[in-house]
DNA sequence: CATGAATGAGCGTTCATTCAT
DNA sequence: GATGAATGAACGCTCATTCAT
């Protein structure tokens, strides 16, 4: 089975796709073991090709990280913000975003897991991320929904609740209910009423996946 | 300056000395670049024996790591515990018990990082930790004060808040305030009103720290 | 700004052009760090030409550095001859080639620093080079101002000292006076009487370079 | 057979003896292709250790060089020393060092191989064995017998050349007789009168040898 | 001829681990 | 127990070289 990078360049040069191809192996083993175990050989024969290309593609391991990282995450953005295109309401727009990243996460672990390892070690990445779910928070408390104030304490506590999220579903064998859970109390978080909470982040939603389930 | 775990066991036998000396290395080396940065010859040399003896006192670096971590959680524990041996008030022991985490954790960040950094490896430390926490969240709900169903999803989002404080205080530079702030954020999730979760959590309290600031 | 190889083919087909440049990037990068610190990919880079184009003009590396080499050596040599076609006296001749070899080798000091470090390795190279010298050696002794028997261990070590002073003008920042005196010192040493010998190697000449100043 | 550095501390500690069998052996592959082409992998193998004991004895290769090579120079400065401690004409002086110079470093062709390569890497220690040559040349000096000024230039000129007879002894298959010659030629070179020059440099001596001609 | 991606042996170096003393 | 020299597999990385296009 072809990794999600890989599917994403079909068709361009040899160049760009054994690179997609280093970068979906680079993903699957940083979920193994954690990135500092994953070693370039072992990521260079998982990609089927020599140690020595992997130094065609990539200055060196921490290119390669920062790459994959950001690669998920602003691919993850990207479908995120594409899926809720239309949706106005803050209350909404937070519960479906935690939901949805929770989701895509373990449609995809080695994407979540590499995602979660990195996020700790890239300190861009964290801010990327942080600054991406802040903008909704910032909608909220303007539309008088979020009755608290939004600091960057509070936007680092929901990206920790949204990571364990990530964690307990792509490790721990949690089931798909997690995330409207996790949604509902950050909800909470954020001052919504925990009946509004509720019934926020349980409507039924068409979960996303980074694959088409019939693929 | 000696480490903790050796204070604790001076005037034992030598051969439990060493092995505390070893802890104590352990934490600062692990602390400084992460635990996978930590080589043992470091960690012997920092605790001032061979690299040999290590391995009369731990069957390999996993045990070290267990064992550090491990002997850093049960000290927290226990300090904590005897800290708020006199609050029967729920909210109180739940606030109290978030800041003087942070707070130990902060006042030795060798150990705290230690700490956050085994966390994801150790299901098992990931277990006590929160088992810990769920007693004090069990008896608020009992008593009434927590309107929320306490599971283990919950715990564990406490948990994730409580240790995203951890990483602020000691990699972020975040200041002392963190821990009271973290600390009104859970109260509200546990479904305090926020008013009193305001002042519960911002109530002035001695904080602890591992060492004791004269020494 | 193009090498002295490349220029010099000015007008050829597009192939020796080639050669040209790469010979050209070599001996640059030759003088930086060294012939064994050169990677062919750097010099086919600084030639502005892919690798694999390297391996149409030359066989492998050492094909490479035999061509640079005597490519400077017959270069220095054609420059020194030409410069000094009517000068009919072995003891001018003699500090006129010496003193322009050194300024020759410093006017372009990654082709000194070239020749300097393969003479070592190229046997061939120094039967060459001393072979050069050696012309205007016995035309001394039989003219009589050469008071001494030249043999071959002399000529090798009139050029022990020329190469000396390529190295500390191109190395060690000696300023151009360098070669005048080294000229007289290898004068004394064939017997040329020491105020002959200052004389002759201190007259004025005008000192070659490998580009013309203007250029 | 062993080597000479693993002969000078026979009977001493396991770490030191082992430290020389490694040193020896890197002047045995230093001497075989130059010190870049030598590999700690192939040294250590050539000592008889694993790749890893090298780096329990020496943070890298640049110790290692520069270990070799000073420890080289020293023992050869120490035994020609010792050796004219008797000798007071400057004239004397400057010729049996030369020669035996020459003659130590071909007894053992792997450490004036070494030598040479390492002289034009190490500024220090081409200082180190500037130093050494130039005590009896200021003496000389003083004496009235060297009729030359004395420079800094000079010292390296008659470093060149002794470097040239190790070279041509070593790796041309020159006699020992270069020694000789390459004396004489230097003399001449400090002014001393041609026919005293030959006197002085053929008288016979005893050459010294690293190892006794026995062993 | 030129290209440049791919190769894989080899480099210097690190490090957990063993074991004779 | 304590020592510390020795081990050797593994690491990240380089580079001369090949070859399909």
């Amino acid at each position: 089975m072809t990794g999600v990078f890989a599917e994403r360049v079909r068709g361009e040069g040899k160049s760009v796709r054994t690179r997609a191809r280093l970068m979906d192996a680079a993903a699957e083993k940083f979920a193994e073991h954690g990135i500092e175990a994953a070693s370039i050989n072992a990521i260079a024969h998982a990609a089927d090709v020599s140690n020595g290309t992997f130094y065609n593609h990539f200055r060196d391991k921490d290119e390669l990280v920062g790459a994959v990282a950001f690669g998920i995450a602003r691919d993850f953005a990207e479908r995120i913000d594409a899926a809720m295109a239309d949706i106005d309401d803050a209350v909404q727009r937070v519960s479906f975003g935690t939901r949805q990243f929770i989701e895509l996460a373990s449609s995809e672990p080695s994407w979540g897991q590499s995602l979660m390892r990195a996020v700790w070690s890239l300190p861009a990445l964290r801010r990327e991320v942080a600054s991406f779910a802040r903008a909704d928070l910032d909608r909220g408390v303007r539309d008088g929904v979020f009755r608290v104030e939004v600091d960057d304490l509070l936007v680092d506590l929901m990206m920790s609740t949204g990571l364990m999220g990530v964690y307990l579903r792509t490790s721990e064998g949690a089931g798909p209910k997690v995330g409207a859970e996790i949604a509902e109390h950050q909800l909470r978080l954020l001052g919504v009423p925990p009946a509004r909470a509720h019934r926020a982040s349980h409507r039924p939603i068409e979960l996303l996946a980074v694959r088409p389930p019939q693929a």
